[in-house]
DNA sequence: CGATAAACGAGACGGTACGTCTGGTCTTGTG
DNA sequence: CACAAGACCAGACGTACCGTCTCGTTTATCG
């Protein structure tokens, strides 16, 4: 009968990304899986009973404010050709990634292999949206005629999107518009000779 | 001077393997993060000080004993054309992912996302091995005539193998033999029209 | 102005009543301690707040409910000489303290060592009532020439009623007939040889 | 094969006197109820784990800190005739507990009511000592010719000391000298005129 | 071959966070 | 305006592991 209160739930989401160090008062970096209730309901003036009434796990959380209040999201042009307005998007995916906005979601990625939850909750709050942006670019592409029109969009956004993801999690090469602009040659033309 | 035992060596790692579920009496589903060590030495019938003295976290324990003496090596076929050679390796490293063994490894992945050490740990003894076997066999193919000779085969790789390791932590569709063929197809040719 | 809802009230004193296990559908003995206004409430269908604006405490309500509106009384028998009524009345208060009613007052007497509210609440509401029944029946005794006249009532009360009360709180025999019998001969005497 | 901390015992049971207000750099008066381990950890400098892992409960930890460390024990003057003896008994006991002392014994005695093990624990460490005194003492009273030999000595013990636990439980009068004179002579020559 | 030093099992220890529970207060409709 | 419904802050509960730290007790060289 007694409605839920917007002021806890704003200063919980706060609290957590300040903790996490993505915005307002930064706490240095704790990661997600150092982040404790305890310290978001101690930062928040909240008590954890009102956490666990409203959110099931940290991941959770973490999802609501990082993602779903926080995370800026990366537009398409759609004043460019197919080809400029992929590259366009896939560079700004990378910058996005290669800040700390980046390892937040490396770290939510991470979390989702331990909870079936999780993982649920990241693919209706995160992915879902993502994919069908890329999958809409792709179909723009093929009503442009610059994409094999028999070919299954999911894959070729696959193609294009998943080696930013492996540079995300493995580390193992730079985030940079060059690599975005190598890709896409790549994806689009082939590499065979 | 006292000899590291080697019974202890392997009863730990032992114990770990079946903790994930891997191999031998396999307890239920332990994933890498609730794996503890209090439990890997009750279960190998050894002090938490003897797990401490030779690894620096559970995640060099779960490296040693599922990377290093566990996971089998997907090989290379070298009798077959490098086209061939590239589907069927891609698929059997799909079909390896498909299972239990591809759940550990995603974890372990995740792990890498909270430690430095445990990232570095990771590329030294999975994922380099692994990423040399794919330049080495896209300079096959290069030198087959198969690809392109200018591509930085470092990119080439990312580009087959990325999709992979994105259906493997997404769970977004199925890790088969047509998602093998399809990508190696896409990769190949490309996909513009 | 609306009035104190005396159906609440009533639901409130039966369900502190079951929940002690001393009156209708009876829930399994819960004591004092464990007895919360939360479960008062829940099964009074009545809300914390309603309990809180009529109660200070839960030993308010449980004194309320208990030795108010339940506890029987022993009446004091007018039709006996006053050493046969004496070890009648105290046979019947032994009687009703073997039971869960005897349980209950012991936990009353518990919560009143930790509230000066409460023991002054249980004072009002029950030990001045047994005491002055008590010193009326000692002083009939006097009347009758059975009790030596100087005496101080209230200690020759306290000689008779106190190993009642140390048997019901520390449980250190059977509170039966016998005791009582044994309790009155050796008061009145004395254990002088 | 680690032996037990005394320094942590020590400190857990000197902290826990301290915090319930009897012996050393005195917290102001918390109750046994009021008493949490989380308190005494941290006031002993120790984990909650360290007392969990010795002691069954708060009551425990109390009844060995105050029952069995540091309660005076009330002795027995050998060196005069016997009804001295029991008033002079009477009278230090009754000093004993008109003070904090009494306040924490009363507190035990509550807790024991809702507690079967605290119960025990009660009886085994503060309980059986005491009636065995008191035992004792009456015994050599009919050895000395000046009790009834025929009597029940626990009884005797019951009409003698009762009285001093209900005044100590219900402080419906003075804990005093006179009170103990006052019961030694009613007890002894009985209160029948 | 016996000393000796590291490795080992056992497990106590100070910590931290967990997720739950209850207390007591406050807020928002409803009748 | 009393009430039910229940959200809220506060804080203790008892548990699980953490990583560190004694302890004796094996053992496998080395003097």
């Amino acid at each position: 009968m007694v409605a839920r209160s917007e002021d806890s739930r704003q200063a919980i989401l706060q609290a957590t990304l300040e903790l996490l160090g993505v915005k307002g008062a930064q706490e240095p970096g704790t990661t997600v899986q150092r982040l404790t209730i305890e310290a978001i309901a101690k930062r928040a003036g909240v008590s954890k009973t009102t956490i666990y009434r409203w959110w099931d796990s940290k991941a959770a959380v973490v999802i609501d404010a990082f993602v779903v209040e926080y995370l800026p999201r990366t537009v398409v042009r759609t004043d460019l050709p197919f080809r400029e307005a992929l590259v366009d998007h896939l560079s700004s995916v990378v910058r996005q990634y290669a800040g700390m906005d980046g390892a937040v979601i490396a770290q939510l990625i991470a979390e989702s292999q331990y909870s079936a939850e999780t993982l649920e909750e990241l693919h209706r709050r995160f992915w879902d949206d993502r994919r069908d942006a890329a999958i809409a670019l792709v179909q723009r592409g093929m009503d442009e005629g610059a994409i094999d029109p028999t070919a299954d969009p999911n894959l070729v956004a696959s193609l294009v999107y998943a080696p930013v993801y492996q540079r995300l999690l493995f580390k193992d090469g730079p985030l940079d518009d060059s690599f975005a602009q190598s890709i896409v040659s790549m994806a689009l033309r082939g590499v065979a000779s």
